[in-house]
RNA sequence: GGCUCGGUAGCUCAGCUGGUUUAGAGCGCGGGAUUCAUAACCCCGAGGUCGGGAGUUCAAGUCUCCCCCGAGCCA
C-alpha cells in the first residue's frame, strides 16, 4: 500500500523562508523513514500560484503573474535541491494538468449538488484571501494578521455546501489519529461544533486563477484550487489527467503535514470537498508550530528574518536538520537560538556520537589489526548494549511513526550516551594491558562498534549524510532496501577492515 | 467578551489516572576523575515559594474555585 506525504503547496508570494524549509525537512525525514520501512512512498511538495495577492505582487514588480510564478517556483525547486529534499513530485497550480483536474473536481462536486450561486458581502483581506466578520459599518477595519485595511466586497460567488457535511466532519474529527497533535484538536472541534457555514469557492474580480467552467467571469477561490493540487501532484506529466486514475497513482493513506495556521482548510474544508467529490479522505493531518528567532517573531518589518539558504551555507544541512528536528517538539512552536544551535550540534553530533565512533574505531584498529574484532558468539545477544540497542530501535520506530522527531532523535542520543558510559565503565584501555582479557575486550569493542552501526542506521532519515559518513567509517555502505533487516543487533561483520577514522562531524565555530 | 492550551532549576522542557522518603532530564555553569578519543568521554554539585491565593484529602506540581501572566481560536 502506498503512503502519500505532503507538505503544503507553498504560496509563491515570496521566496522560501525558514518556516517552509522546516516543514519540508520534517516531511523529508518522515518520507525517508517510510521508504526505509519498505513502504511505497509518494512525497509531494509544490507551489500554490493563484490569487489576487500574486496578481498584485506581480503588478508591483511590473511583470506578468506567470513570470513571477515561474521565478519564485524555481526558487523553491532550487532550494529543495540544495537541502537534498527527496520529494517525488513537485506540483505547480498554474500547470495545465492541474487546471484540468480542478475542472473535473468541480464537476463532481457540482454533480453531487453541492454548488450554488449566492451573494457574498463583507470586508475582505487580500492577504488572507478571506472575508472577515466585521459589521458593515466598521470604519477602516484592519486584518489582525496582515495589519492592512480591508476592502469592502459585494459580489456574486459560487458556494460550496459545507454545511451538508457537518456530521461527517464531526465523525472524522472523532478519529483520534486524524488530527495531530492532540493539542490542536480542540480548536478545530470547537470551530466545527459552532456549525459549519457554506463557503464561497469563486471570485469575480480576479483574472489570475482558473476559470470556473460554465460561469463566465468566475475564477476559483485559491484555496479550492490549491487543495486539489495535492491530487494533481500525483499524476505524472505524461499521464492523461483524470481523477479516476488517482488510486493507481498512490492516493491512499495520505498524510498532510502543515503549519498550524492552515489547519482548518485541511481538517475541515478539504475533507468535505473530498467527500463531495468521492475522493478517499486523507488519513492524517499534522499541524506543526511556528519558529521564532531569539525569542522574537520573525518578520520583514523587524528585519530579523533568517534566510534558510544562509543558514545552510553557514552551518550545513546536517546541523540544521538536527537542530530543527531534535530540539523542537514537532507540533509545538520553537525558537531558533544561535548559541543553543551551536551547543547542540557540538554536543550531540560531534562530541557524543562523533567522538564515540572515533574513539572506538581507534581502539579497534590499534588492538585488532585494523579490523572489527570478534564477538563472543554465546553472549553478545544478551550484552548490555544489545539490550539497549533493541530498546532504542523499538522506541525510535514508535516515535517516528507518530512524527515525534524530537523523541526519536533523543532516543538515538541516549543510546550513544549509554555506549560512552559503557566504555568508561569497562575501560578496555586498561583491560587490554593484560593479555588474558583480549577476548573480553574484543567483545566489548565489537558491541560498541555495533551500537555505532545501529546509531548510523537510525539517524539516516533524520540526517542522511551524517548517517552515511558514520556507516562508511565502519566500512559499510547502506543499501536502503535492507535497512529494516539491518536493524538487527549483530549485523556488523567481524573481521571487516576499518578505515582510518576522521571526525564524521566537525565542531561548529562560535 | 467566550472558549482552549500553557506558566516546574539561568535556558528548553519531562512529570500518566493525586502517595517510592531529599521534585527530574538536557544545555549552560562550577568541581572531580581519566587518557581510547574531536581539550572529547565519564562522575559529582546547583539547593527551583512547581505563576499567586484559598479549598478538598490522611496525602497535591498532580483534583476544585478565584486571581495574575503568556499563546491561540472564536465573537
Amino acid at each position: 500500500m502506498a503512503t502519500t506525504i505532503t507538505t503544503p503547496l507553498y504560496y509563491v508570494n515570496d521566496k522560501p523562508h525558514l518556516g517552509s524549509t522546516y516543514t519540508t525537512i520534517a516531511c523529508d525525514a518522515f518520507a525517508r523513514f517510510n521508504r526505509l520501512e519498505g513502504k511505497n512512498v509518494v512525497f509531494v511538495t509544490g507551489v500554490d500560484e493563484h490569487g489576487q495577492k500574486i496578481e498584485r505582487t506581480a503588478d508591483l514588480l511590473n511583470i506578468s503573474p506567470q513570470l513571477h510564478c515561474d521565478q519564485v517556483s524555481s526558487e523553491y525547486k532550487r532550494n529543495w535541491q540544495l537541502w537534498g529534499i527527496t520529494n517525488d513530485r513537485f506540483i505547480r497550480t498554474s500547470s495545465k494538468r492541474h487546471h484540468k483536474l480542478v475542472e473535473q473536481f468541480f464537476q463532481r462536486v457540482q454533480d453531487s449538488g453541492d454548488i450554488y450561486l449566492g451573494r457574498q458581502q463583507g470586508w475582505y483581506c487580500v492577504g488572507c484571501e478571506e472575508y472577515k466578520d466585521y459589521p458593515r459599518e466598521t470604519e477602516e477595519p484592519q486584518c489582525s494578521i496582515h495589519k492592512k485595511v480591508l476592502e469592502w466586497r459585494d459580489e456574486e460567488n459560487l458556494f460550496f455546501k459545507l454545511s451538508r457535511y457537518q456530521k461527517q466532519i464531526e465523525n472524522l474529527l472523532n478519529d483520534k489519529d486524524f488530527l495531530l497533535p492532540k493539542s490542536r484538536k480542540n480548536e478545530i472541534t470547537n470551530f466545527v461544533k459552532n456549525g459549519l457555514n457554506d463557503f464561497s469557492i469563486s471570485r469575480t474580480n480576479l483574472n489570475w486563477g482558473i476559470e470556473v467552467p460554465g460561469y463566465k467571469g468566475h475564477t476559483f477561490y485559491v484555496w479550492f484550487d490549491a487543495l486539489v493540487g495535492y491530487l494533481s501532484a500525483l499524476l505524472q506529466e505524461e499521464d492523461e489527467p483524470h481523477l479516476d486514475r488517482l488510486k493507481n497513482c498512490g492516493w491512499s493513506n495520505v498524510v498532510h503535514v502543515i503549519g498550524k495556521d492552515i489547519l482548518r482548510f485541511h481538517a475541515v474544508y478539504w475533507p468535505a470537498m473530498c467527500l463531495s467529490a468521492g475522493i478517499e479522505l486523507p488519513k492524517r493531518v499534522f499541524g506543526h508550530g511556528f519558529l521564532t528567532r531569539e525569542g522574537q517573531k520573525m518578520g520583514k518589518s523587524i528585519g530579523n528574518v533568517l534566510d534558510p539558504e544562509q543558514l545552510l551555507t553557514e552551518f550545513g544541512e546536517d546541523a540544521v536538520r538536527w537542530y530543527l528536528l531534535k530540539d523542537i517538539q514537532f507540533g509545538n512552536d520553537g525558537d531558533f537560538q544561535r548559541q543553543r544551535f551551536i551547543d547542540l550540534i557540538n554536543n550531540d553530533l560531534a562530541n557524543t556520537i562523533g567522538n564515540l565512533l572515533n574513539r572506538t574505531s581507534t581502539m579497534s584498529r590499534k588492538w585488532f589489526n585494523e579490523k572489527v574484532p570478534n564477538r563472543n558468539e554465546t553472549d553478545f545477544t544478551e550484552h548490555h548494549l544489545a539490550k539497549e540497542s533493541r530498546k532504542t530501535i523499538y522506541n525510535y520506530n514508535k516515535y517516528m511513526e507518530r512524527l515525534e522527531f524530537h523523541k526519536a532523535s533523543e532516543s538515538i542520543i541516549d543510546l550513544a550516551i549509554a555506549a560512552n558510559c559503557y566504555l568508561n565503565e569497562t575501560a578496555p584501555w586498561k583491560l587490554i594491558k593484560d593479555n588474558n582479557n583480549i577476548e573480553i575486550v574484543a567483545n566489548d569493542i565489537y558491541m560498541v562498534l555495533e551500537t555505532c552501526r545501529i546509531i548510523g542506521l537510525l539517524i539516516n532519515p533524520i540526517i542522511p549524510s551524517l548517517s552515511s559518513r558514520i556507516l562508511l567509517q565502519l566500512g559499510i555502505q547502506l543499501e536502503s532496501s535492507s535497512w529494516k533487516s539491518s536493524l538487527l543487533v549483530g549485523g556488523l561483520e567481524s573481521g571487516r577492515n576499518l578505515p582510518i577514522p576522521t571526525p564524521v562531524m566537525s565542531k561548529l565555530e562560535q
